[in-house]
DNA sequence: GCCTATGATGTGCACATGCGTATCGTCACG
DNA sequence: CGTGACGATACGCATGTGCACATCATAGGC
């Protein structure tokens, strides 16, 4: 049928994934304090993995972050060996961010552990499913922030 | 190829939702406002409109919210005549708790105005995969409440 | 008819977050 | 070389939220 703009029957995006990401969220607490990480650590280390960052604004940025809150989480990683502060010779006051060997290898094994424990979610879906929803959710997530 | 277990190419669930999650929400909010009601409110509305509710600790419960909090959500509700509070006159500690007319008419009207919102994310999506996206994520919002 | 459990409500604490402001060093431009 | 812009950092404030505890009324069991 032609419908034109009546009620869809379905719940609100809003009321679904805000719950399920905040149940989410909880979950991967617990996983994050048995590899010694924050949720911002980890979003950090995330964020670095991809790409080195030329500042800490920019970091803050790209990860939803306050930059004046991230300056802690900066410091306890930097402490825990995971990341390095190198001073932009090009830019004095520019902090290069980068992460270290252990980082790496720290945010690896977090990230296999958090998988692995989402698995047990996505396995309620069909291949289909899951292929579509996490194509669509990538979608989603990346035209969310434009 | 038939991998096993390795790392999936993929990125977090989490990652991907949350944010997500909290852009919608945040896009909601304005919408709200123009109808003078708050997250929590809407919320209230919204389960409320499934169901009756014999009491609030069932209703704070049912959508996740905070027993203490919920009182001054249902106070401001009742106070704007969208929502009754009536003695249950077989336990008189428990409200029975219900939507009045004018509750259901606002509520409509807004989740009207917040689904074509959300409609412009959704037009990213394919006919195929906005249907299975929102089946899935049905499936994983009821499953994660477990 | 007591005693414990439950529902609604209020209060205060702890914490995270967003936001604005201030400081200090460094850069860039005139 | 001096002034304004920018990056990192620290601090304070207001808000929202979860949580524990306290109070009061009522229900239900003994």
């Amino acid at each position: 049928m032609a419908q034109h703009e009546a009620t869809p029957a379905r719940k609100d995006l809003a009321a679904m994934i805000g719950p399920l990401g905040r149940s989410l969220v909880a979950a991967e607490l617990p996983v994050l304090r048995e590899h010694d990480l924050t949720m911002w650590g980890y979003a950090v280390l995330t964020a670095l993995a991809e790409q080195p960052m030329r500042t800490q604004a920019a970091l803050a940025e790209s990860i939803g972050a306050d930059k004046t809150r991230l300056i802690r989480v900066l410091d306890r990683l930097q402490h825990q060996g995971l990341i390095e502060r190198h001073a932009d010779p090009a830019d004095r006051r520019a902090n290069l961010l980068s992460l270290t060997p252990e980082g790496a290898r720290v945010r690896t094994a977090a990230q296999n552990d958090i998988q692995r424990q989402e698995e047990h979610l996505l396995s309620r879906l069909s291949a289909e499913e899951r292929t579509v929803f996490l194509r669509a959710l990538d979608i989603l997530s990346s035209a969310s922030g434009d």
